[in-house]
DNA sequence: AGTGTGAATGTAAATGTTTTCATTATCGTA
DNA sequence: TACGATAATGAAAACATTTACATTCACACT
């Protein structure tokens, strides 16, 4: 490996002045630091990026930690903080956690051994947290949920579910079914308020929570549906709370032999590609992902170098009209 | 922080000793190697990551470069990649690059300055190959196409679609459509050579090669359906090159009044979770792209640590049986 | 001539490890 | 008791940088 010694010593200046040349040219003559440039081309000198991280305090790169990468929601997100995070010449290490696995905390060691400036937490699940044991000195960004005293970057879930509850009882729709997540709550609890407050009563039997996984998504929606049309009830209108579902729900309604949406309507969540890549596209709330990533990774960097930072950050959602409602 | 150096006073051993407790505990007697353990987990040492790494040549990460990130064909493969390289203790720094930005380079500069060690390219795009200026010293494994003397991991592409195309001339079809990408040849070619070699003559009508990203394919989809419609050259299947272009073939033939596959067959390619969440399933070449990015990884982190190592992996494509044949 | 200023450059310390080599301690065996 | 082998530990070099501080030099001004 060739060291800045041996460009120094080849160009006949000490290493301090290479060293400037590449940090700091301002500070080198124009005559010296052309020198050694060239010379530093020639050898094909590239500075090490351990020696020198080594000596800063900042690495240059974070982390952007998702539960599942297989669900394209949290792929946006990263697509966001890559993005941002270039523009400030930042690295991104992308790790994920299985809700199972918990290994959350290797990460953290990450940071903490100094491999890593701080950490992006994609995440609603409140039941990754109790088992981060030792998160001081850590800096962390969340989205979706705070976590701590961290700055975290969310959405309003309330007045998204109520934009999709308002225009379902716009088209005439009396009857809601839900299907959520066990983890993520707030969208539920939101459905529950609304449709109360709509003077319309909410039935436990047209309800399921399942696991968010993106894997597990499809099989709670079929199970769901199942178990609709064997009961036999069948609401208006389904509120799904991701997009991942409500394609999963359409489907096997179509199985069924019901309509979508001229006996049922469906809503999803998210807003992520496949709302137009199936048949009915999906009426869904589309929240700004790759936005929240470039937010989150924001607020991560301007800790990171001391700079004044957002302690929350709140971006809009939108109601995307497909024709599945 | 705290360092090495403060474990070793407070513990009343050299710095030596506290290495060695944490790298070759072997070396150390029972008695103080429980002590500077002790020590070292009041003070909450933690290694520093880039001194480790000044120190030793293997920095201990790997990056996997993709060119696009919304499209779950690489997202498996980098999944992949991440499962292989956590059991080898490996971190994963996960880039993407745009066909058109080419920040590849950048990239090979991380590991020319050792913050990384190798990395694995997924990509068949041979574009990207010539704006590589210099890729010596750096280790590569590629996936799906060889790049320079690099090992790689590949599937037979002529292999799975004749496999397609018997399942189609099995089903009685005559009438070959075909989409695909401009940059990925080899599945168009094999397509050409298979149907000739059935006797069935080429129609340059019913064939569309668009862009690769996810983004472009429902488009490129979408306009070639259009084009078929309007000149009413309907074949009896339509060959997709990926599993995105197969979901939206079907959703504008649908769109367009046609019956999938009862007027029209479609089939996929790649076996990404959405081929279930359409309505008809999609019959699809399934590519094993976890285990794609695993080999990859396995390849990568043995030519870096000087062992054994293949240089090409074939693995099995399977095809799957839907609704849309 | 002497002094002060600022630019350009160099010297050396500091960053936190791992590891080679040397030293000391321990213990069994002759 | 002495010797040798082995286990346990320490001292210091090496890894490749950045940067505080020191030095040198040219030049302008008194």
């Amino acid at each position: 490996m060739v060291s800045i010694k041996d460009v120094a010593k080849i160009a006949g200046v000490s290493i301090a002045t290479v060293s400037r040349v590449f940090n700091s040219p301002q500070l080198v003559s124009p005559r010296t630091r052309a020198m050694v440039y060239s010379v530093a081309q020639k050898l094909n000198y590239i500075p090490n990026y351990s020696a020198k991280t080594l000596r800063k305090s900042i690495v240059g790169s974070i982390i952007v930690l998702i539960p599942d990468v297989s669900n394209l929601f949290f792929i946006d997100v990263v697509h966001g903080v890559q993005d941002y995070a270039e523009s400030r010449d930042y690295n991104v290490l992308m790790g994920r956690f299985n809700i199972s696995i918990f290994n959350v905390e290797k990460y953290f060691q990450l940071v903490k051994s100094k491999a890593a400036d701080g950490i992006v937490l994609a995440t609603g699940h409140d039941r990754v947290y109790p088992k981060i044991s030792d998160a001081q000195n850590v800096n962390i960004v969340t989205i979706e949920e705070p976590y701590m005293d961290n700055p975290y970057v969310y959405i309003d879930n309330f007045k998204a579910i109520k934009q999709v509850i308002d225009y379902l009882l716009s088209k005439g729709h009396r009857r809601f079914g839900f299907i959520g997540f066990k983890s993520e709550r707030s969208r539920f609890t939101a459905f529950k308020k609304i449709i109360k407050e709509n003077g319309i009563e909410y039935d436990e039997g047209l309800v399921r929570l399942g696991e968010e996984t993106a894997e597990d998504m499809p099989e709670s929606a079929r199970i769901y549906i199942k178990n609709l049309v064997e009961k036999k009830k069948i609401p208006d209108a389904i509120v799904c709370a991701s997009d991942v579902l409500a394609a999963g729900a359409i489907k096997w309604l179509i199985k069924s032999g019901l309509r979508v949406p001229e006996d049922v309507s469906v809503t999803g969540f998210d807003g992520i590609d496949i709302v137009n890549l199936v048949t009915p596209s999906i009426t869904t709330v589309d929240q700004p992902r790759h936005r929240m990533g470039m937010e989150a990774a924001k607020i991560l960097i301007n800790k990171i170098e001391g700079k004044d930072f957002d302690e929350k950050v709140r971006l809009p959602t939108r109601l995307i009209i497909g024709e599945s409602a």
